[in-house]
DNA sequence: CTATAAAACTTTCATTTTGCAAGTAAATAC
DNA sequence: GTATTTACTTGCAAAATGAAAGTTTTATAG
């Protein structure tokens, strides 16, 4: 047996799910700034175990979060994506945002683009997820949302 | 050194507060079914250990998110209660509940409770706030906000 | 071509965390 | 006064984490 659910209640199923140090993480640096690779996840300031990031990534694709494509220049490169599932739980991480940024004195979260989001909210978490479902992301690359926005 | 933090990243200062297993649970436990007490917490269906309990519950009051209040009648017993910073987390609790409800196929939440809150997030959140904060519940105790609003 | 570098992991092993089971101390019930 | 209840603590085995080094495949530089 793999492993028994704890129950059927929906905070134990999320928790179980992505409910780890690493996981979110790795779904953040996806959403907020477009990252794509192995490489790519181990350079995140947090600094994550390659193995542990191994092992989170499989997770990750094996509950239907991520999906693992190969790359179509570099046949070395394997490109991580964030599936409809995945694509979800973008209003977990705003409202861990959320709290943080009310609740830590030193967030590095810019307050403006917060702001922005809870004014407007269904149709910028919206806009979001069409982004990162295109490959963009909020604030990293050429066509970062917060540019588009800007 | 306690424990340095690993960014300025809110979703990572999030995940540091209470990004475990178990502390989630708890927070659920006092908002969805009115437990506060060490007993109410241990006797949750999910089973949490006596000694990771003891050092969650820590760990909480420790950041703010608990209180730890002698029990006006029984001096055996302490009542834990969610500070405004613990009730903070109440839309976070939703948002994690909303995904689940949309990809466990055998959840055990209620599809009407959960409608009823999104068709009028903010009032909802508002009357969840209150209720908890009063020592009331979700679902639980005779004043439980479900049977009120049915 | 050949040699070097890059990318995505895997492996090893020490340290930390978890979790079960049993134990303790104070307060209440009988 | 004796047995329970309540809130923990302690001891120890098992599992997870994390740092470092190693492996394999593919790309690039000379």
């Amino acid at each position: 047996m793999k492993h028994q659910r704890r129950s059927n209640c929906p905070i134990s199923f999320a928790l179980e799910a992505f409910g780890d140090t690493w996981s979110l993480l790795i779904i953040r640096d996806i959403v907020y700034f477009g990252k794509k690779t192995y490489g790519d996840f181990l350079e995140s300031e947090e600094g994550i175990a390659t193995n542990i990031l191994a092992t989170r990534l499989t997770q990750l694709e094996e509950k239907g979060i991520l999906i693992k494509k190969p790359h179509a220049m570099d046949k070395r490169k394997e490109v991580y994506q964030l599936t409809e599932k995945g694509l979800d739980l973008i209003p977990v991480l705003l409202e861990l945002a959320n709290w943080s940024i009310k609740h830590d004195p030193q967030t590095g979260a810019p307050a403006d683009w917060i702001e922005m989001v809870n004014a407007n909210r269904e149709p910028m978490l919206k806009l979001i997820r069409e982004t990162v479902q295109n490959g963009g992301a909020i604030f990293a690359g050429p066509d970062s949302l917060v540019s588009k926005l800007a």
